[in-house]
DNA sequence: TCAAAAGTGTTAAGTTTACACCCATGA
DNA sequence: TCATGGGTGTAAACTTAACACTTTTGA
């Protein structure tokens, strides 16, 4: 069926290469694996796989993601396709690449052995193969953009957060400080986020109030707003 | 070479699909060809093709744009890879869709009939099978978003235009009217756009000011930035 | 002489930026 | 008691939006 009318033209491996987000302590984080494939086995690169017959793209980023994290819950967007004829010296691959933002607390752990993985700070990136720089700044550039109209840098972190902690997300992510009455005012004026009764005092001995995120208003928002 | 390491892996026809937007006559257009292959024979489809073992994704969209329309200047940005299961019922088929702006003046007419070619408004697209009407949506989404940042616009009119027919183009692009003035004076406000001494009586009895796009400016400007 | 498009500035509204001090608490 | 991070408002700068009349000229 898949050869029914387009048996004359060539095929071609098809991939996909996540860029992952985490984020801790203040820094934004990459997550990158060791190959454990020809050529440049070893050296650090993207999550990535091949896509398989009995799934979409997205399917396979999610696979990849899922498989290798443990993390369902999580932001995923594609950027963009990548094809040229020498980017990878094993052949011809077509990437489809994707990044993604997730929450490193839900991560489990043990996974990074078992699939040789790292985290690396943003500001610290290791030697790059491939297209994979390409990418990354691609990605950092998309997030850079995305996050100045939608709240994704929440996944980021923990459903409950302090405005501090939101504020180093967005500095970490967009490389620059940014003052913070401003910074507050406009997160507030966002309905969906929710203050709570609840303190934090793990950061400063006052304690700094709580806030959630409300999925269900975000996204009635954004729906009405189509 | 090519199956040297990734031999176990499936492999897939990749192909690229354009969204061409031209503009006459106030409104904004869409280049779409008649499918002379099965399935939907006849039936209308943004203008594609397999990419080739000898070229880079870019490269197989500009072929297909080239090869069909006869024009060489032109932009052109892909937009982002398609790659559900079934989306084209004759096989799998991982499409990377472009979108492409050109002027409808250096166009070969020629090429309209020899490639079964169509201008659509696009305020009256037809039915579109596969995904096809999700690459449309999210082209004139990514044209409205870029054209507030970028001067891409220019591209859909010839070398030589008045300040009413780009704010035309705009909005045609945007569906929406502008106000006159405040359009004048953002336009006049870019370095790059550059008032000649001609006059053109064509669009009415007074006529209006020549004005010209400074590609090399542009460029510059546009490379200072980064 | 008049219809039709070209051309031209100002004001109000809204948004963004800059900026400094008091508060609550645990050590 | 003091060091630490939490919390708060206002004014200036800038950007965007709204708005109406005069000019030129060919038919």
């Amino acid at each position: 069926m898949s050869q029914k009318y387009y048996s004359n033209e060539s095929k071609y491996h098809v991939a996909v290469d996540c860029i992952i987000f985490g984020y801790e302590e203040g820094k934004l984080q990459v997550l990158f694996q060791h190959r454990n494939i020809e050529p440049y086995n070893g050296e650090l690169t993207p999550l990535g796989g091949f896509v398989r017959e009995d799934e979409t793209l997205d399917e396979a980023a999610y696979r990849v993601l899922t498989e290798r994290t443990g993390i369902w819950d999580l932001f995923l967007e594609q950027l963009e396709a990548f094809g040229d004829i020498g980017r990878d010296p094993g052949g011809r691959v077509i990437s489809v690449a994707y990044y993604a933002l997730l929450n490193k607390a839900n991560y489990n752990t043990k996974l990074l052995d078992k699939f040789n993985c790292k985290w690396v700070d943003v500001d610290n990136l290791p030697v790059l193969y491939f297209d994979h720089m390409k990418m990354m700044k691609k990605a950092i550039s998309r997030l850079r953009d995305k996050i100045s109209y939608t709240p994704i840098a929440m996944k980021l972190l923990p459903e409950e957060f302090t405005l501090s902690q939101i504020q180093k997300v967005y500095q970490s992510i967009l490389n620059e400080e940014l003052d913070k009455r401003n910074f507050r005012k406009k997160i507030c004026e966002m309905p969906y986020f929710v203050k709570t009764e609840k303190i934090d005092k793990s950061g400063s001995k006052r304690g700094a109030a709580i806030y959630t995120f409300d999925h269900k208003q975000y996204s009635e928002l954004k729906n009405f707003h189509l």
